[in-house]
DNA sequence: CTGTTAGCGCATTCAG
DNA sequence: CTGAATGCGCTAACAG
């Protein structure tokens, strides 16, 4: 099946040279004399050679490969996950790194196992619900990064944007054009998956109402599901009582659904009730009008944490850049 | 950085037997008598041992992974990777194998060096461009399977939905429902990148025509981009003209923006216009009405295909399974 | 500057 | 059934 691939023996045959000598040039890790490299070089082009990778894996005790794990496999429908990937990829193919995925996380059993295995250098762990699996993590000695993890204890590299500030943003803004009746369509109140972040846009709700100077109403606050269909059926419900004259919402097809039972309902958008979404994913230009929606930039996310763990591997990682917080943006669109 | 992992060496010495025995027992290649295979199991357990993954790719010349390419960068932005992935994963967890993803893909010299190295054992090539690259594979004795790739040669390994199929069955459907003024929104006429789905598209449409005994009107035939706003632009210029009862377009993004052109423009989905959208995404439940749309099951192409590669690394893919079709079902909802 | 040598951790031949 | 010995392809001391 596999052709028998040419070794570095081969090569320094070929070339005249002792095995050392292929390994000085293909590492650029000793001087080589500008004559001997070129005929080393010759013969591995002519031979096609290419250095055995695990034959190296095993030698430098370096795999090379990092993984990125997701703790639900609902994640990989979230559209951001692609952009995420090639976010790390340009990072991790920039240091000669491989990304390795792993399905979704029960428990860290598989993950240390492949640590163990020296299959991988290390991991991005991607929106861990908080428990005991995080904590445990403080105790690791393996390279690791948490990535969209707002409420990471200090000193655990993390990439992160804050979802709070991004609510509060989306609330002052709709508060500076007069509304004073905001509602907050959030995700599930209690669940195993992304509690925090829920939490998080809970907060920055209550945190934006009280900066603009407005009593928090709770039967103006809806908890659903994240999807398009939780949107439409939050908004209906809001709808049977006085109706707000703004909607925050928790993510992007959320506000979708929201935007439907508005019009639905006879009312328009932004002139009757302004809506913001979450996340400016491409949801946000799938209503009419446009959504309003905080945008934090997914691939440059992914792209740090990569970073981040390189260096933490290659133990370059310097006390005080473990914590990445990257800014949200809060593009304004025609829905407010 | 590393800590010292624990070596056979040590498992068989704790165990008081040899390290042939060790392996035998890890990988149960060998008999080994009922109660020195427990005490090796206990040794293993206390030293918390795992097999070096390095040293036994190298040994057994096999790396037990695999990667999925992407051949345009812009590919990763498609929710449907994510799920895509998940079905790769499945499978290839199930046979111990694990998936590496590579960056998009310019020419093939970084993969052919991956699997030179030995990296890996075989590739997913998704949607690979017609043209050389793609002739070249045809030589190639490396495992590979294509994924979404209608035209590929018989012989080759393939997994893939027939766009064509889907197109003609959102006509078909249409036509029954009484509408002989059918429209098609396409993607870009001639385009680097999936040139080969446009082209198929665009023959499941004249095909459907065809047997509803439509003449295929030509100024009802419009070339756009696969995004929202393409569908948007592309519908206002059918609208210039007496305007169609009935409207295919060839991603479900396309079929957003034309509703939301004809909604815009006072007339009703689907009452003056019925609409069909493709891929069944999340953006088909993003409309008001929903989307009727093509639907293939992605996750299921993933795990298919990532099967089909492992038979071909294994040596165990029989003639004439090579080609897999997967069947696409229309969803009828409320835009048709 | 270059060649010799010794393993890295594991699977596997060949004797026992 | 078990054990000692060999080598996979490469890197890195150590000598020359």
């Amino acid at each position: 099946m596999t052709a028998r691939r040419t070794t570095m023996r081969e090569v320094a045959l070929k070339a005249g040279v002792s095995v050392f000598t292929v390994s000085a040039v293909v590492n650029a890790s000793a001087k080589v004399a500008t004559n001997t490299r070129q005929s080393v070089l010759e013969a591995m082009r002519v031979l096609d050679f290419e250095p055995n990778h695990a034959a190296r894996a095993m030698k430098l005790a370096k795999s090379m490969s990092v993984t990125y794990v997701v703790s639900d496999p609902g994640q990989f429908t979230d559209e951001a996950v692609g952009v995420n990937l090639a976010g790390m990829l340009e990072a991790l193919g920039a240091h000669g790194y491989n990304l390795v995925i792993e399905s979704a996380l029960k428990d860290f059993s598989e993950l240390k196992r492949a640590l163990r295995q020296g299959r991988i250098d290390g991991a991005i762990l991607s929106a861990m619900p908080p428990g005991p699996m995080l904590e445990e993590l403080l105790l690791w000695t393996q390279p690791f990064v948490l990535f969209d993890q707002p409420s990471a204890p200090t000193g655990v590299p993390t990439v992160f944007a804050s979802y709070r500030s991004g609510i509060e943003a989306a609330v002052d803004h709709v508060a500076a054009r007069g509304r004073r009746r905001i509602a907050f369509v959030g995700g599930p109140p209690v669940a195993q998956l992304n509690v925090l972040h829920n939490v998080e846009r809970y907060a920055g709700f209550t945190e934006g109402c009280r900066r603009a100077g407005i009593a928090a109403d709770p039967t103006l606050i809806v908890n659903s599901d994240f999807s398009i269909q939780g949107g439409r059926a939050a908004m209906r419900r809001l709808l049977e009582q006085t109706p707000p004259d703004a909607v925050v919402c928790a993510t992007d097809r959320l506000a979708v659904g929201a935007v439907h039972a508005i019009q639905a309902h006879g009312l328009r958008v932004p002139d009757d009730i302004a809506v913001t979404g979450f996340n400016d994913s491409e949801f946000a230009i799938a209503t009419d009008p446009l959504l309003t929606s905080a945008h934090f930039p997914v691939r440059e996310m992914g792209f740090r944490a990569a970073e981040l763990l390189i260096r933490r591997i290659e133990g370059r990682l310097l006390p005080g850049q473990e914590r990445l917080e990257i800014p949200i943006d809060l593009i304004v669109r025609g829905s407010t």
